[in-house]
DNA sequence: TGATTTGTTCTCCCCTGGTTCTCTATTCTA
DNA sequence: TAGAATAGAGAACCAGGGGAGAACAAATCA
């Protein structure tokens, strides 16, 4: 249901301020704070927000606005899909949400993804590992990072940025580095924490 | 249940005070702390308060107005130290908490260890990853294993039990297996997930 | 055991605050 | 420009919240 102006002002409102509240306002202290000195024009639209499914119902009970739960923040980072050197992000269709150590998070968004294959194994990075890699755009040389080569394939590797060409070096005796132009690599992100499951 | 504003306030005077009383309150200190003149209306508010099950029930005990123990889940398993090949358990003095994901849990009750050394660096087990270990007293042939060794030692290793004796596999070339009696060998945990920081 | 606390129940009452209604002003739209 | 939609004011209504106090019963104390 669309709402109008002064609806959406007063629900951004209440969205602003759900944590001043000790207690959920009443209406005479919200008409007081919006403005308003009719407590009947104000109700007119938190009615309109409950019917909205943006403010619970409130039959009666004093102090009563509440809004309605917002999607509670889910707990831990995305688990966004796989990552196998050579081909793109394969996405999960549902992102799911992994609880994570502190100590594994930057102060930058975070996300998970689980390798596939070994090109990370002389790093103890194994097939199957969960990796946790802070969203960035830029990295240091000697960082492991995700990267997006010619815009199709995404890959974990060690990066080493030199002046007119990007080596990325697998760690695994048994594969070689590549070079590319700058332009060709773009960084999605640094590895930030590992994750292993046994059995 | 959500509380009314006037029992949210008595509750939280509760909280304040908690400590303050030598003893619980009786509900006529109550009504003269709070400014009460009937007992009857204090207790319709601490009756709300014990069935939102915040306050003990006081089955017509005296002075029994008690504040049900928040539990607070502790969130995560226990950091309790470092292993090292040969060494005991190194224990850290206040043991922290750790978020960890479910998927690296087990049924029973799991800690966390920080590896020292490099004794186990071909399993992709780095010096100074974090090790999920789960608490059990026995393994099966192929399981990393927490194993105290001798009484003294403990030691993380893959472990192969054979009748008559019992093999504690590294995974470094450069390091060899070791040769126990079964009795010598006390399984403290199976190794279960595995947490690394980069950076 | 009798006196005194102290928890419980109940009834009465007032005020706050949610609800409903009507009336009016303003803005938008066909 | 007329009608609809949007907004607000204010009155009236009444249920819920909160308190007072009496009466009672169980626990505790002397």
């Amino acid at each position: 249901m669309q709402l109008t102006k002064r609806q959406a002002e007063i629900y951004h409102y209440l969205l602003d301020n759900a944590d001043h509240f000790d207690h959920p306002p009443s209406h005479d202290e919200l008409c007081q704070a919006l403005g308003l000195r009719s407590r009947g024009s104000l109700h007119k639209h938190i009615q309109a927000l409950v019917e909205a499914g943006l403010v619970e119902p409130m039959d009666r009970t004093h102090r009563g606005i509440r809004l309605v739960e917002q999607a509670e923040p889910e707990a831990g980072i995305p688990f966004l899909g796989s990552i196998a050197a050579g081909r793109p992000i394969e996405a999960v269709t549902q992102p799911e949400f992994m609880q994570v150590p502190e100590e594994l998070l930057g102060t930058r968004p975070c996300y998970v993804l689980q390798v596939r294959g070994d090109s990370m194994i002389d790093a103890g990075i194994l097939d199957g590992d969960y990796v946790v890699i802070e969203q960035r755009d830029s990295a240091r040389n000697g960082d492991i990072v995700v990267a997006l080569v010619n815009n199709e394939e995404a890959t974990l590797k060690r990066i080493e940025q030199q002046p007119g060409r990007v080596i990325l070096h697998p760690a695994n005796a048994s594969m070689t580095a590549m070079n590319y132009t700058p332009d060709a690599v773009v960084i999605q992100g640094v590895l930030r924490g590992l994750l292993r499951s046994y059995y």
